[in-house]
DNA sequence: GTCCGGATATTCT
DNA sequence: GAATATCCGGACC
């Protein structure tokens, strides 16, 4: 669980790749991640830890350190499943927006009721892999849902962008993807603006670069 | 292909 | 009362 206990940005970035396993409601689903958003804590105003009361009961798991589950229900509708990151009591977490199917493609068009966008998206890919309320606050080393390690893509291969769907803190560089992947979300993201990061927060222009020093193996050249 | 409205719960103002 | 880390179906081009 020590690859999740790094900033959100750094996580998200070393996340693509990965392969999220879920054998959550019977039958067993998984895919690649290929599009990430990091969330940060009370200095990022789009982030659930933004709030003036910080700690509540729907974002606790944001508090819980790196490689907890974080579901959240939105529109009145839909679930998103997000990987806390950092350090216990430091907020932050990883929504996982749109991955490659890899198994259990059968499970996922039944439970979508359709054959295409299984995973494209993070309410769909909620939905296709079973996963709900009940698994917010899992850790993520085990079943019913947890990660494994895959391939990482070559640096030239990811993209970044301003986030999907916020309003706030739109342009800050903090969603990572796999560039030009057949099953990115269709979600229109604004372009990064590294500049319109508060000083403080620079470092997020290149994530990577912070993660290199003390990485070992998933970060290619 | 693009655009728009509706569904609907929780949180925050 | 308004906004929301969304998706879907139908209208229209």
């Amino acid at each position: 669980m020590e690859r999740f206990a790094v900033p959100a940005p750094t996580l998200a970035r070393r996340m693509l790749g990965w392969r999220l396993v879920s054998e959550a409601g019977g039958g067993r689903t998984s895919g690649r991640v290929i599009e990430t958003e990091a969330y940060l804590g009370p200095d990022d105003p789009a982030s659930h830890a933004a709030t003036r009361a910080g700690r509540t009961r729907r974002n606790a798991s944001m508090f819980e350190g790196g490689g907890t589950a974080y579901l959240y229900f939105t529109y009145g509708m839909h679930w998103c499943f997000n990987v806390a990151a950092g350090a216990p009591g430091e907020p932050g977490a990883v929504l996982v927006r749109a991955l490659e199917p890899l198994e259990g493609r059968e499970v996922m068009v039944d439970r979508r009721g359709r054959s295409r966008d299984l995973v494209s998206g993070p309410a769909r890919l909620c939905q296709a892999m079973g996963l709900d309320g009940t698994h917010d606050g899992h850790r993520l080393d085990g079943p019913p849902l947890w990660m494994e390690a895959g391939d990482a893509p070559d640096e030239g291969q990811v993209g970044v962008s301003g986030r999907v769907g916020i309003r706030r803190a739109e342009r800050w560089p903090l969603r990572y993807f796999i560039e030009g992947h057949p099953d990115l979300s269709d979600g229109k993201a604004a372009p990064a603006d590294p500049r319109t990061l508060p000083p403080e927060l620079r470092w997020i222009h290149r994530p990577n670069r912070s993660v290199r020093r003390s990485a070992s193996t998933t970060e290619s050249a």
